[in-house]
DNA sequence: GGCATTTTAGGACATTTGTCCTTTTAGGGC
DNA sequence: GCCCTAAAAGGACAAATGTCCTAAAATGCC
């Protein structure tokens, strides 16, 4: 008697073939659309197959498990925001204000494309319930705002590390936030730059303003 | 013949006994406590049946239909906020600056409970695949920033209409962002305290600095 | 060109889920 | 105490969904 031995199992979200590569990618985009229009309780295998033009079969051939496409999926599409806003911090070579204007400046801006305002949301209420998200989610912010807080500490040197982190969190919940009320076609969403001048605005004077306990000597 | 008339269709969340009545509180009760804990996607008839020990035909005796039920759990959870939030303006009777500050405090400090924690992000995902979610939210966002503007106004008489809406709406996008960070159980809950102070401190300044082009003569 | 392996399709199955129906029990008005 | 309606239970059903199995087709390698 011949022992069948099952599909590997852990062939989930891995291809040999060229083709099958390409399809992978495929599939993944097609999860996103799905993903983007109904939300994560509208993310079905059928509607991912059908989007991506196959059948169910043949999706699950690439994913045997729904928890495994969901997780590709995830970091299928946040991939690209850490890549770009570290390309993004690269070319603003000014001075660290203007640094930080920028870094703000793309921060505030991509958060009016459809794809981050469906998102994000999307990934804080999945980390409510799911501690593998909160973690994705949590990293993904962490890694976000080190630019922040690096370009906070230079403007303003006098913060200890705990006083420029805080502030860093500020500026990056402050931004967050308005994703709920100026994200792609919400209520604000016009007078998103308007928005945009005013929080920066009011961002370079606290950390200008705010008074840090950090001895003036400069250890480097 | 007899023609057998259904249930009335407009019988959906209402009850004629006392019994009835009770009932009624206790599945929105169940249904908001499965909601916190499973989310959107994971509210299921049957849970909130159980969760509110009546047997699944019970339920749909009181709810036919799942949206029925989801709408008015919605507005069983979010009513008490805008009585909350109009009570505690009224406590606060000392100047402007007094109350406005004491609205944030309480804004925030409230940002720190589970069920603001798990049910705020939960709707604003609903909202970008439910209109009629997104219309529930945009209102009570709309009634709660009320009071802001109005304080806001007062603290700096020069702003503009306009200038004073988004001064309010950068305060609630920013307190409502915070919630993703530290709100009950994040990574920063522990210092929601301290960033309470933070962002009231640079809220104040930002109303007080911020340069209106408004007529300093006063209407009214 | 033949062959092993990957890729694809289609069907099938158990489970879950929303909704419905019928029957039984309980409550209030007369 | 009777009767009509409300309240409650339990079962049932169709649709949807995740997962699996088998067979066919495509693909790269020798």
């Amino acid at each position: 008697m011949l022992i069948r031995q099952r599909k590997p199992l852990n062939r989930t979200g891995t291809a040999t073939y060229e083709k099958g590569e390409a399809r992978l990618a495929r599939i993944l985009d097609a999860a996103a659309a799905v993903f983007m229009e109904a939300g994560y309780s509208g993310l079905t295998m059928r509607k991912i197959a059908e989007r991506a033009g196959i059948s169910i079969g043949n999706l699950n051939y690439y994913y045997r498990v729904k928890t495994d496409l969901l997780r590709d999926l995830i970091e299928h599409v946040l991939n690209p925001y850490l890549e770009k806003f570290h390309e993004r911090r690269q070319k603003a070579g000014h001075s660290p204000e203007k640094q930080l204007e920028a870094v703000l400046d793309f921060w505030i801006e991509d958060l009016g494309t459809p794809e981050t305002t469906v998102f994000f949301p999307e990934l804080w209420a999945m980390g409510n319930h799911d501690p593998y998200m909160a973690d994705l989610v949590d990293d993904l912010y962490a890694k976000a705002r080190e630019p922040l807080h690096e370009l906070i500490s230079q403007i303003n040197p006098t913060l200890t590390q705990k006083d420029t982190e805080r502030m860093a969190l500020y500026l990056c919940a402050s931004m967050e936030g308005l994703t709920i009320f100026a994200g792609n076609g919400k209520p604000w969403a016009g007078q998103l730059k308007a928005m945009r001048r005013l929080m920066i605005n009011n961002f370079m004077l606290s950390i200008k303003t705010a008074k840090g306990k950090r001895k003036p000597k400069q250890p480097a």
